[in-house]
RNA sequence: GGGUUUGUAGCCUAGUCUGGAUAGGGCGUAAGACUCCUAAUCUUAAGGUCGAGGGUUCAAAUCCCUCCAAAUCCGCCA
């Protein structure tokens, strides 16, 4: 509806232009002002005409004014000095919206793109850090906004099972005999986090114990140790149990899990090296090196291999990327900052091999107040104590202020709220934006998350009181043309909001950006708080068409909620 | 040393790609609003050298240059 108008303003100004004989420019963009005052979408065109024209902006806009024609669904359209502004007719426009919003609202057209999503992929050497759901929180929304606007996600998470991170806990229950507590005494995860961080403490006393962590990678990769074999992954699989299980309690889930060390055993790796130096890219040193520095101006050299033979990180990732190339239309990533070099380093050397480079969406990192996040040092904040924590915060607020529910009720909601703040604290933040992680401001009730799950609420709530008092609200939907509103204020401006969502969720998934959503559902929230406040909707003149609006509010924060992976609670 | 990212009121932040109207929110602060559909709400106010300096332009938070500060990368780690 939003994206019709629009075009129809375009329409118009072209049409306008053409009259005065003007050359009309490839592409007119409309601004949306700030300011509701001056109006829904303001044009500068004038500004580029007086350029071409040597003539005074003011001049054009009101030579433009007297010659534009008003179409029905806009109200006026005015200059304001050199500014020209269109102002919608929101009794013809609110109606006509209020039809185009059902309950999958938000639902773009089908792209018919195929986009492999790779988020999260920790490695399995401890529990998920407040680090590490940056990326699985940006991840997944982005996987839910970028299905609402039309394509075919597929989600994975990559399983470095072969890494020397891996080899050290190996080590540590081998050879420091550290057990791990089959009873759970404590999540597994955390347990295997606690025995990495004590085979590294070991390893820094003893370097020498280096060569054994080595040997273990060695023979990991041949692979023919079925024994030895059977402890890595069953160490792994320990601990991806343990990271899918706070996954699961953020409402994040991955369509495929994929070991990296398949790609080493299926010959994938070996055959992208040969690839590789069938480019004529590498040199032969004491290890294979690749070399992107003339070319592609690549200072830093890939290493291929080891000089005992076996695979790094990078190259067993150079697999993985070609063969989520051959899986999808578009392969995305979702990286912290600290490997933009390294993933230059493969998007180059995919493409010299005839492979899709991957789309990156970056996000700096977290830190804690006294520095940086470490698996390996044991400093970190733990989601699940995050977790606790949050829903801890939320349970005490609902119990002064909801004293009459049960305790069932009561963890329930605070379940959602606490969830719902720490996933809305991630996502309304652009990814490059430098994180100090700060327990108030991360767990912060207040206009943050909660305020929006209240709005939801409040409205679910009154359409529940309005059907007691009323019948059913179809009858609404059916009448609506025979009536008169004229709209408030406060009615226009929630509205424009709900106008705006599927130009949001398509300017946001263009540019890959979740903060969008998240700073759109939090102006709709307020918008309709504004207008709880201030109007009366049961039993008011134009209650129909108000119940309406906060039917149509009520589908709307919830599918944007949905975006973020945030319950939208029938009450709270 | 070189690369990348960030710097916007006491605090957090949008806007920077694609220059345009009075720089938009939130927290906190101050004052106010529940005999009325839920006050996790709403109303009003104070609070800004857009890191600093220079340049381009009719117009700069936005583009260009220099500098400052923080983070990060420059591993036969992942």
């Amino acid at each position: 509806m939003y994206f019709k108008v629009k075009n129809e303003a375009i329409a118009i100004l072209k049409n306008c232009l053409d009259k005065l004989g003007y050359e009309i420019p490839d592409e007119i963009k409309l601004d949306n002002p700030t300011n509701p005052e001056l109006g829904d979408f303001a044009s500068t065109i004038s500004f580029e005409l007086a350029k071409v024209q040597k003539r005074s902006p003011m001049e054009i806009a009101s030579e433009i004014m007297g010659n534009i024609e008003i179409k029905s669904i806009f109200q006026k359209i005015e200059a304001k000095g050199p500014y020209i502004n269109f102002f919608i007719d929101y009794s013809i426009f609110a109606k006509e919206l209020l039809k185009t919003i059902t309950k999958d609202y938000g639902q773009l057209e089908k792209t018919g793109k195929k986009i492999i999503l790779e988020h999260t992929s920790a490695n399995p050497n401890g529990p998920l850090h407040i680090g590490h759901i940056r990326n699985a929180i940006i991840g997944d929304s982005l996987k839910r906004l970028l299905t609402i606007a039309g394509n075919n996600l597929d989600t994975q998470y990559y399983v470095n099972d072969m890494g020397r991170q891996i080899a050290i806990i190996v080590f540590g229950i081998k050879d420091l005999k550290l057990e791990l507590d089959p009873n759970f005494s404590e999540k597994i995860d955390h347990q295997i986090g606690n025995l990495y961080f004590k085979a590294n403490q070991k390893l820094n006393e003893e370097p020498e114990l280096n060569t054994k962590v080595g040997d273990l990678i060695k023979t990991y990769e041949a692979g023919k140790d079925s024994k030895l074999n059977i402890v890595f992954e069953k160490a792994v699989e320990d601990c991806l149990t343990g990271v899918k299980e706070t996954l699961h309690k953020l409402n994040i889930e991955h369509d495929e899990f994929v070991w990296e060390g398949q790609f080493v055993r299926n010959g994938e790796v070996n055959k992208i090296v040969d690839d590789l130096i069938a480019t004529g890219y590498t040199k032969k040193g004491e290890v294979l090196i690749l070399d992107l520095s003339q070319d592609f101006g690549i200072e830093k050299e890939l290493v291929l291999r080891r000089s005992d033979g076996t695979s790094l990180y990078s190259t067993r990732d150079l697999a993985y990327h070609s063969f989520k190339s051959k899986q999808g239309d578009v392969v995305l990533d979702i990286l912290g900052a600290d490997h933009k070099l390294a993933i230059d380093q493969v998007s180059v050397a995919l493409e010299l091999i005839g492979e899709k480079a991957p789309e990156v969406v970056f996000y700096e990192f977290i830190n804690l107040p006294e520095g940086s996040m470490s698996t390996r040092r044991g400093v970190f904040v733990s989601v699940d104590d995050l977790i606790v924590e949050a829903i801890t915060r939320a349970e005490k607020e609902l119990k002064t202020r909801r004293p009459e529910l049960t305790n069932n009720e009561l963890l329930k909601i605070a379940e959602e709220i606490g969830i719902g703040a720490i996933r809305y604290y991630i996502a309304k933040l652009s990814p490059e934006k430098h994180i100090t992680f700060k327990w108030d401001e991360a767990l912060s009730f207040e206009k943050g998350c909660a305020s929006i799950q209240y709005a939801h609420a409040r409205a679910c709530k009154l359409l529940e009181k309005s059907k007691k008092a009323n019948d059913n609200l179809e009858i609404a939907i059916d009448n609506i043309d025979d009536e008169e509103w004229d709209l408030n204020k406060a009615e226009t401006d929630l509205i424009r909001i709900l106008a705006k969502f599927p130009q949001v969720i398509s300017e946001s998934a263009k540019i890959r950006r979740i903060h969008l959503i998240a700073q759109y559902v939090q102006d709709l929230s307020s918008a309709f708080n504004k207008f709880y406040k201030s109007e009366q909707v049961i039993n008011h003149e134009y209650e129909y068409y108000r119940l309406l609006l906060v039917d149509k509010t009520r589908i709307t924060i919830k599918n944007a909620l949905d975006i973020l992976g945030v319950v939208a609670p029938i009450t709270m």
